[in-house]
DNA sequence: TGATAAATTGACCACCTGGTCAATACTGCT
DNA sequence: AGCAGTATTGACCAGGTGGTCAATTTATCA
């Protein structure tokens, strides 16, 4: 699967966005096989013939996109992981959480390409893609555990893989609800603060 | 969305499993969009007609087999509830999980099912099934929680909503995890006890 | 056995898909 | 202005989709 990208990175800023914004609405609101690029070509106002000399196949789109928002997720996690370092474990996974929710407020688009990837969706190398996540994940909570585990802010003789699985999944279950919500449903009953409270308390307890 | 499966119920009961077997296979190996009705019909070895004179449609199709597996999954769920009304709760926790265990093993194509429905994939009345799913699931999972509340085996004063969304959460991803790992890579290194252990533990403790 | 009714078939429909490529429009250079 | 080279177009392709319905096979009963 290697994309060559050069043709479309030559072309105007201008119209390279245009075609970049529709493809993310599409990938966003329909998953890989339903996603159409005759929807791409239409919205971003440019012909079919021109999308294939750009990317040569659907897939080959599909993944420049991806690694787009691949790079915008990290940028997040990257920030939030630098900023808190000297923070107390419950504190930090705070922040991380409220760095999430911002990232769903600020790229819903994105986000929901992120959670129909993870969360099935038959997207092309899905199974290198998921594999890749998880060993980001493993690295970047497998850390953050470690500091806190370093400090005897945790049990220091945890199970370091299940750990992060658990936290990996709470993390993400509740980001994507989150999402679900501000996409749709009455946004006030939804206490964002309690939330974080509860996560980090079940695992700041559940872990010591 | 009402679904007259009237004709249906009346065929033989060999043609009948025969049908099921293959459109199972059919919305287990694919998502809603890409399952084909023409696949469904040569597995089956009936014609097209047949099938949509006995479901009008490829969604009340759907809705049909979606059913079945509901009722095969809640077959289950309330046997170990049952069968575990004495337990303490993290005995209980332990044998729900290897319920679900079992059921996976037993019907791998239905749990195929439920995961691929309830982690996105764009299935007619998803957002009606999910709340739906979710209702159970705060049930089940609430009575279990306010059990072990009640013998004071965790915190009196539980946020119960919050506390059942984050068992959800691990349960279900743990479960899905271990599917996918049963349905392809080597199953010897998984080392479900450990991984049952590590789930109760963090929430009695985490819970308490 | 023959007539009637019911079940089953599969060719067919309109529509959509990702992808191609000869024809056209546009560009910069002499 | 005229030419060469590049960028862009969109009609077109083969192959798929869910769904239909006249025609045929099968079952029922006198």
């Amino acid at each position: 699967m290697i994309s060559n990208t050069n043709k479309f990175k030559q072309l105007a800023e201008e119209k390279q966005s245009r075609i970049v914004n529709a493809c993310i609405s599409e990938f966003a609101e329909n998953d890989y096989e339903t996603a159409s690029m005759n929807t791409v070509v239409n919205q971003a106002g440019i012909s079919k013939g021109s999308l294939f000399n750009y990317f040569q196949s659907k897939s080959i789109l599909y993944n420049h996109i991806y690694k787009l928002a691949l790079r915008e997720v990290k940028t997040y996690l990257r920030k939030v992981r630098d900023e808190t370092a000297q923070l107390p474990f419950n504190e930090r996974l705070s922040k991380i959480v409220d760095s999430g929710v911002q990232f769903i407020g600020e790229h819903p688009r994105l986000a929901r390409i992120y959670f129909r990837l993870v969360y099935s969706g038959d997207s092309p190398n899905r199974e290198k893609i998921v594999t890749e996540l998880q060993a980001m994940s493993e690295e970047y909570l497998g850390n953050i555990i470690q500091d806190a585990m370093d400090r005897n802010e945790l049990d220091p003789n945890l199970d370091k893989t299940q750990s992060v699985f658990f936290l990996d999944a709470v993390l993400n279950r509740f980001l994507k609800e989150y999402h679900e919500v501000m996409n749709q449903r009455s946004q006030d009953t939804f206490d964002k603060e309690e939330w974080v409270k509860g996560i980090t308390k079940l695992f700041t307890k559940g872990l010591s």
